[in-house]
DNA sequence: CAAAAGCCGTATGTGTTGCATACAAATATC
DNA sequence: GATATTTGTATGCAACACATACGGCTTTTG
């Protein structure tokens, strides 16, 4: 502890702002805190349904197209194969989804959800009208369909 | 496998359109796609440099506010505690922070970059660059400001 | 047709993150 | 001074992203 300012030599200056003002200018920064909060909500809200928003996903799609493949799954939600497995594997422990051979192609899974799987995508609806509500609180519905336009700009 | 549709029944009907239409409607799943996409751009263009978001944030705003303890930065990052605690390890451990004792409060650390961990951030902020260019790209001026504008309304 | 190439699911391992809990030390509050 | 509260720390668990490898199946190509 020597050339550097070394710790010690005294403690934050007054947080002035609370982020730095370059910071405020990037993008991704604000991304990654909105996403976070917006995360943290769905967690509370789905806190008794133990389910998180990739299985929830994953439950509406197969849902909206039954005998979905794994990797149409991937596409749709831009996860990795392996991933897309891991959640799958869970979905499929608890009882949501059965996967089956396609008679079409022999390499591909078809995934339906089972009864219980589609209750719980029922009641996952009802939760996402909840958090959907809180986050769409703060905007006017002109705001909201622009947040959206722009957010599709970026996932492609 | 009875009273339900089972599997084998037949393949995914045709995909129509990529997503289906009420899942177009939830903010939150944009967000979560577009941050998806953010994150998996942001980890290429660091990949040579080998650091993630976060640690990127923290060697930022330790940076701007050199004596920062670990508290404040949870709460400008809006993360737990035992998180922000995880990475301030790894950042130590590969020499760009160090932690010393406050002379103001005995139960705060404080945190200051080292010299490594100055270059470190010096790299970082080009990459972010990149990136950020990367991500601009699709708006305008007026629209950036907008996003970002309509994003912080969803951190506080 | 047979071989090569590609696609799909699977298995496994690593790294990062989020969260809960528990604990010790220091400080603040009453 | 006794009692909260704050701060950092330690651990464990769950979820994901990603890389790699492998076997089975399909498509392409020679």
């Amino acid at each position: 502890m020597s050339e550097w300012d070394g710790p010690g030599a005294g403690d934050a200056p007054p947080p002035a702002s609370n982020l730095p003002a370059d910071l405020d200018g990037i993008v991704g920064f604000h991304l990654r805190l909105a996403h976070g909060a917006v995360y943290r909500h769905f967690t509370e809200t789905f806190a008794a349904l133990n389910l998180t928003q990739k299985q929830v996903s994953v439950l509406w799609l197969v849902a909206a197209e039954p005998g979905l493949a794994q990797t149409a799954l991937s596409a749709r939600l831009q996860m990795d194969r392996a991933t897309v497995m891991a959640i799958v594997n869970r979905l499929q422990d608890r009882g949501f989804v059965v996967r089956g051979k396609s008679a079409v192609d022999g390499r591909k899974q078809t995934l339906h959800l089972t009864p219980a799987g589609q209750a719980a995508l029922a009641e996952a609806r009802t939760a996402i009208g909840a958090h959907e509500d809180w986050l769409k609180a703060r905007f006017t519905r002109a705001e909201v369909r622009k947040l959206i336009e722009l957010l599709a700009r970026i996932h492609g």
